[in-house]
RNA sequence: GCCGAAGUGGCGGAAUGGCAGACGCGACGGAUUCAAAAUCCGUUGGGGUAACACCCGUGUGGGUUCAAGUCCCACCUUCGGUACCA
């Protein structure tokens, strides 16, 4: 009985902190400090919990635990974000209603979450799919359409910074004279419906977001993606462009995933001008002088982040969607565009983009003129230029612009060098028989150089009669010739961004009603908030219509609101749900309103956010910006929702040891076997024969040199890689075998044993036998294993602790302290191993070390910690004892080895006092007899002394 | 291509510019046992030595420094993100 039996031990503990409400969080605190420490709310699959999730789980955890011992009000909470596609296609297979099976979900992943011991507050768990929290998700959305983006309002952060643009109410939005008011309104709020071009997944049945496309099709299920217009909801995040890239400055996120939004956003600077357009050989129009808001009728207007290569823009290009394609193309060219227009339109993005080794593109026979050379130059279209981005339309400058450049050398069209590259350059990119003068030879003709220069430079041949700008260098150049075209009425600065607004709409049942009405022309009118929740009818056959026809159409009574008016028969994506859960957290019964201001105020910013990178887009910029919008209203008190966040990294599986071999049997190397969705197929092998790939024991293998090869056949090369879990290839780990063979204690703290929180790590059962071996040892430290009752050891006892172990003791206790603060779990685990390990050789354990030890692992495996304590003698939970305090004196010490160094390196060790100065160190060096020895007959040119770490003697 | 992160024993990993390899896994040796499991105690980067000494060693090549895994420059590899974004 007294071994270590976690399997006894948890389910004992887990049913104590449930009836006593050990966790649960009052609203309000005033006497102590807050801390807001959240997990990425899982999608309840029906695969239940995979091993990562526990990893972040398990160290907010640890925080959270240990920040109760310190004092801290801490909220904690776990809810569900399950709405969504792979519910609902599980539902179609299984003919189920996704209600049913979300909810055998959410009970399974709740039970597997509850077996692994984490303090959260179950009072406050929260459902996305329950009709009392998407009434609030309805009623966010309903404030979102609410709003419009005044770009010029100015007000001041709680930063204190001056800021620009702001969410307002719609009412407040000023109308011009000789507008239908209602369609100005609807034409300037963050949620409108607009006929978009939208990727169109057939296979799901669904659009998708722009974020939700990878390489051409879909990020879930990897289905191809086509696009179409539809008539679709979008949200205008594109306002908020600007706040989410700044913003990014006051949050506490890694570097990588503030790169990857503020990528994402992808602002970029630089000017709109305009081209006239050549009509019928006439020149055009002479400039008005003023830089009209929407370029004229014949004027292509482009926009370019080097408006200092205007000289050398040969030609243009417009997208094949352009509306002005038709205007331009001459009678001559309009069959070949008309083609080719067609053509492109059938291409999904995933064609586009194979093809984007070769450029494709026809002339239309129309030309523009340069605004400042004056030259007619050749408008084309091509489907390299986007309609979506920019202007659709590009001047092209084939000297500076590796896309124009290869369609220039493709079309045969002039190419003209306008930016000086430096001599070195021209050097590595001359023609083989070039003249010795390489700047004339590159003017003359830059095409024939192998590169195409697209940095920064010095202008030349950029000159018309009235402004030049030869000789400028880029950065001032820019600035010099938008200033010009703006003087003209040409051109005038211009920012851009790759962020689209967001696709908010989806084909699926699966998701939450849009609040508003359809009348017959279409325009909308929200319900009102005393009708909220929209109710998701209820529908035996939910399957997608194989259509943009969303299912919901199906429910024709739901529909049919009134005489006149139909419900919005799309859903909200996935991510609405997530957007804001953060906040319902906070009051989640609350059934007058989302949340009490109060409570926001006392509990918002989320201190410490944990998940997994994968959202690092999707889900932290969509929730980023409905907090903004809540934020502008003055819903919420803070400009951002999440002040830190920390990813953890990825759980692989068992390293993977394989070789192959081919169909006779005989091994083949590694190096040249490639890949395929068949299989392992042969490098170069015409036939493709499949190989039989072999999965290796570790007594198999053996080093060589960088890798691993075969015992038996040491020219075969090992592959040894740990790959990602996944079914297929059989290596998931499922946590509940975890659990029931070793207890979740061991599996939560070989979560953290494995490495850095951050870090991609494999997998490794051996490792959880190690730290579930560790536990054992603390039991027997503590516990007299070998009696028949529940005892304490009787080494375990009131004594002095000796000088050793109270200066282990306190080291420990500050060492830990430190590791949790700092989320380096990894460390914390080899520091009270390194503490086990000490004491179990000791005659006398003193109580008060124990109990000390029990504190510090509690965090990390709560189960054993709770029983050790209660052992020890001690009758309610620890989770709200104080941390253990320490004797600081203790962590120094009297006596110090020291390295002694001679050119560096370490020749000798002496013991001196902690406190000995540079002189006493260097006289107790030299006494050394090894030192005195080495030193002799040398000169010591230095002596470098760091007190209580080394000496070291520059002498030769 | 571009952006970001990372390369340390057989493996996971540890090291405010100051003794590289803590802790764990694995391996080897021993104790206990009739035997095994479990447990406990040792050894374990490579070369070298009877044992010391000594030499080499943190992806590669340079540099800064009394001293570099750590800082700087160039490159290689792996992982993550992203890509006709004008």
């Amino acid at each position: 009985m007294p071994a270590y039996h976690p399997q006894r031990i948890e389910p004992r503990w887990q049913a104590y902190w449930e009836e006593h409400q050990t966790f649960a969080t009052p609203d309000l605190d005033r006497d102590r400090p807050k801390l807001y420490i959240l997990d990425m709310f899982p999608y309840p699959s029906g695969a239940g919990l995979h091993v990562g999730h526990p990893e972040g789980y398990t160290a907010t955890d640890i925080l959270c635990r240990f920040k109760r011992m310190k004092g801290f009000n801490v909220l904690h909470p776990m809810g569900w974000d399950a709405f969504g596609l792979p519910a609902e296609q599980y539902a179609v297979q299984t003919n189920t209603h996704p209600r049913v099976t979300t909810q055998a979900n959410i009970d399974n992943f709740r039970r597997q979450i509850k077996s692994l011991g984490f303090s959260y507050d179950w009072s406050r768990e929260v459902d996305t799919t329950d009709p009392g929290y998407y009434r609030w998700t309805q009623w966010i959305f309903l404030k979102i359409h609410d709003t419009w983006y005044d770009r010029d309002f100015e007000w001041t952060d709680p930063q204190g910074r001056p800021r620009k643009g702001k969410g307002r109410p719609i009412a407040e939005l000023p109308i011009p004279d000789g507008v239908d008011p209602d369609a100005y309104r609807d034409s300037r709020r963050l949620a409108y419906r607009a006929e978009v071009p939208v990727n169109w997944c057939p296979a799901l049945g669904t659009v998708l977001a722009n974020e939700e496309v990878i390489d051409g099709k879909s990020e879930r299920g990897g289905h191809p993606v086509v696009r179409m217009p539809l008539t679709q909801w979008m949200l205008r995040i594109t306002a908020y462009g600007d706040r989410l890239v700044e913003d990014l400055e006051i949050v506490d996120w890694p570097k990588s995933i503030r790169d990857m939004q503020r990528n994402w956003v992808g602002r970029s600077e630089g000017a709109e001008v305009d081209f006239p357009v050549v009509i019928s050989g006439q020149p055009p129009a002479p400039p008005s002088g003023r830089f009209p808001d929407k370029p004229a009728e014949n004027v292509i207007r482009v926009y370019t982040t080097r408006p200092d290569t205007l000289f050398g823009a040969t030609y243009m290009v417009l997208a094949p969607e352009h509306p002005l394609v038709d205007r331009v193309t001459t009678p001559e060219h309009s069959e070949a565009v008309a083609k080719y227009r067609e053509q492109a339109a059938r291409k999904s993005d995933l064609d586009r983009t194979d093809l984007a080794k070769t450029k494709t593109g026809v002339f239309t026979g129309g030309h523009a003129t340069n605004p400042v050379t004056g030259e007619p130059i050749p408008i084309w279209i091509a489907d390299y230029v986007l309609i979506s981005y920019g202007t659709g339309a590009i001047m092209a400058v084939p000297a500076h612009d590796e896309r124009d450049f290869e369609f220039a050398k493709t079309f045969d069209i002039p190419i003209r060098a306008v930016v000086e590259p430096p001599a070195d350059w021209l050097k590595a990119n001359a023609p083989k028989e070039a003249p010795a003068d390489l700047l004339a030879a590159y003017k003359a003709d830059p095409g024939a150089f192998s590169g195409v220069f697209h940095d920064e430079g010095v202008s030349i041949q950029s000159r018309n009669d009235e402004f030049a700008m030869d000789g400028m260098p880029t950065a001032e150049a820019k600035p010099a010739v938008t200033a010009w075209l703006a003087e003209k009425g040409l051109g005038k600065k211009a920012v851009n961004y790759k962020l689209r607004d967001w696709l908010f709409s989806r084909q699926r049942y699966w998701g939450e009603p849009f609040p508003v009405l359809l009348d017959e022309s279409d325009r909308v009118s929200p319900v009102g908030e005393d009708e909220l929740p929209v109710l998701l009818p209820d529908l035996d056959d939910f399957k997608p219509t194989g259509t943009p026809e969303p299912p919901l159409s199906k429910a024709r009574e739901w529909v049919r609101y009134s005489e006149k008016l139909r419900r919005e028969i799309n859903t909200m994506p996935q991510w609405a749900g997530s957007c804001w859960y953060y906040l319902r957290y906070i009051d989640p019964n609350n059934t007058e309103r989302p949340w009490d201001p109060e409570k926001e105020k006392y509990w918002l910013p989320v201190d410490l956010y944990v998940g997994g990178a994968e959202h690092a887009v999707l889900h932290l910029l969509y929730s980023r910006f409905w907090h903004k919008v809540l934020f502008d209203r003055g819903l919420v008190s803070t400009p951002e929702p999440f002040q830190r966040l920390v990813n953890q990294g990825m759980i692989l599986g068992e390293t993977e040891y394989t070789a192959y071999r081919d169909p006779a049997g005989a091994w083949v190397a590694a190096a040249s076997v490639v890949q395929s969705d068949k299989g392992p197929i042969r490098k170069g092998d015409a036939s493709a024969t499949v190989l039989e790939t072999v999965k290796l024991e570790e007594d198999q293998i053996v080093k060589k040199g960088e890798g691993f090869v075969l015992k038996d056949a040491p020219e075969i090369r090992v592959d040894a890689r740990a790959h990602k879990m996944s079914k297929s290839r059989g290596n998931v780990i499922n946590p509940d075998v975890v659990v029931s063979e070793y207890g979740a204690d061991s599996l939560r703290l070989y979560e953290m044993f494995m490495g850095p929180l951050e870090a991609v790590k494999p997998w490794s059962m051996k490792g959880v036998e190690g730290v579930y071996r560790f536990l054992g040892r603390a039991w027997r430290m503590i516990v007299d294993y070998e009696a028949e009752e529940i005892a304490l050891d009787q080494r375990v006892k009131d004594a002095e602790p000796t000088p050793e172990q109270a200066k282990l003791v306190a080291r420990t206790i500050a060492a830990v302290g430190d590791d949790y603060e700092a989320l380096r779990f990894n460390t914390a685990v080899s520091r009270l191993m390194e503490f086990v390990n000490a004491f179990t050789g000791a005659e006398v354990r003193p109580k008060a070390a124990m109990e000390a030890f029990t504190l510090l692992l509690a965090p990390m495996a709560p189960h054993l910690a709770e029983e050790l304590w209660r052992i020890l003698g001690h009758e309610k939970t620890l989770a709200y004892e104080p941390w253990p305090t320490f004797d600081p004196v203790l962590l120094k010490d009297d006596e110090v080895e020291i390295p002694v160094q001679i050119l560096g390196k370490v020749r000798s060790k002496i013991t001196v006092p902690a406190d000995a100065d540079a002189q006493a160190v260097e006289a107790a060096a030299r006494a050394d007899a090894r030192v005195a020895a080495l030193l002799e007959g040398k000169t010591v040119r230095k002596v470098i002394v760091v007190p209580g770490k080394l000496i070291n003697f520059v002498a030769n």
